[in-house]
DNA sequence: CCTATCGTTCAATAATTATTCAACGAAGTG
DNA sequence: CACTTCGTTGAATAATTATTGAACGATAGG
């Protein structure tokens, strides 16, 4: 037996459990304006402040869920790049870590995310530019039909030109090129 | 009568129809990363398209969906300063327009939706660390409580000097001081 | 004033997404 | 080579979110 007489309770909180919970759920819902859901954005708050690796059964009893959740939870984190998998294990269980800088964490977070949207458009313009200029070049387009196609292509320019820019923009984040005059990293 | 003889048949797309029905898709389904729902991110596409004022009425037609759906959608845009109500009626109907330049667009986009994030998260430390600190002051704080509680503060005012640097950052991002080698604004 | 139509709201329903539970293969242990 | 226990998967369920339809106040036109 763990703790107590039986099943749940409500635990009293400390002031402090109930203050980094002020923090947990404010990182939640910010994370939740960005396609992460509120209870992996909540993990992720729980293993900013522990802040040393943990195993999904920790997870577990931390988040009060299962351990397929957590499994799944934790992917979803690694894949966003704010938590890492560790290659030493505690027992047979494997460890993970969420990263605690907040610069670097937000950092991978928004190249992973914006280089996942970078490709998705890429990947669409690079599709349709072609053959839309082909359109436009044969002959026996009407003059019509070629009119509305040039109107197209020209926000397609326009489209390139912005997502060469933010793959600049990307790369520049990466090499933290913006986080020049800060970083307290004490 | 509209068009044919009844009701809905798969209309035959244009292949322009079709080029745009593919960058629409990867548009919606980027901003769907970002915590905007598809259908929402189709929307902007197509206006993006259309490149003139809409009404709600047009918009359910390409959208085929009601228009109580439609208005939430259309604000839903406005509130992420993707698209704009015009003061000009067409008839006695509102017009709504995208912003068609995809810098300025998602500009605005991230402008608002960064600036969220740091709103509900300075609240959040400004809630949170006075009482912290005082905790940390008392003079009948346990050592050990102690302990923790400075290291929780510690975390804290690096996420504050993460959330400084970032409102630094949108105000450069709104300023457009991030757009200077580029803009082929013709 | 009366009527028609606009845009919004609210409650009901449909669709999607989050969560659990049970089952399984892959190690580590003895 | 059996025995655990781990992490993941896939199907079932719960919870949330998107979408609709009906009702309403506002307002422009007659």
């Amino acid at each position: 037996m763990k703790k107590a007489t039986s099943g749940k309770m409500k635990k009293p909180l400390t002031q402090r459990e109930e203050l980094r919970g002020k923090v947990i759920d404010a990182l939640a819902q910010t994370m939740d304006l960005y396609g992460v859901n509120y209870s992996f954005g909540q993990l992720y708050g729980i293993m900013f402040f522990e802040d040393k690796p943990m195993t999904l059964e920790e997870m577990q009893t931390h988040m009060n869920m299962s351990k397929s959740n957590m499994s799944y939870a934790v992917r979803s984190l690694i894949d966003s790049k704010m938590a890492s998998k560790l290659k030493e294990k505690d027992e047979r269980k494997d460890l993970y870590a969420a990263e605690t800088d907040f610069f670097k964490a937000f950092q991978s977070f928004f190249a992973t995310k914006l280089q996942r949207e970078i490709d998705v458009m890429r990947g669409a313009l690079d599709a349709v530019i072609p053959p839309l200029s082909e359109t436009i070049l044969e002959l026996n387009t009407s003059e019509e039909e070629r009119k509305l196609c040039l109107e197209d292509l020209h926000k397609l320019k326009h489209a390139v030109s912005y997502y060469e820019w933010l793959q600049q923009f990307v790369n520049d984040l990466q090499s933290g090129a913006y986080f020049d005059g800060r970083h307290d990293n004490r």
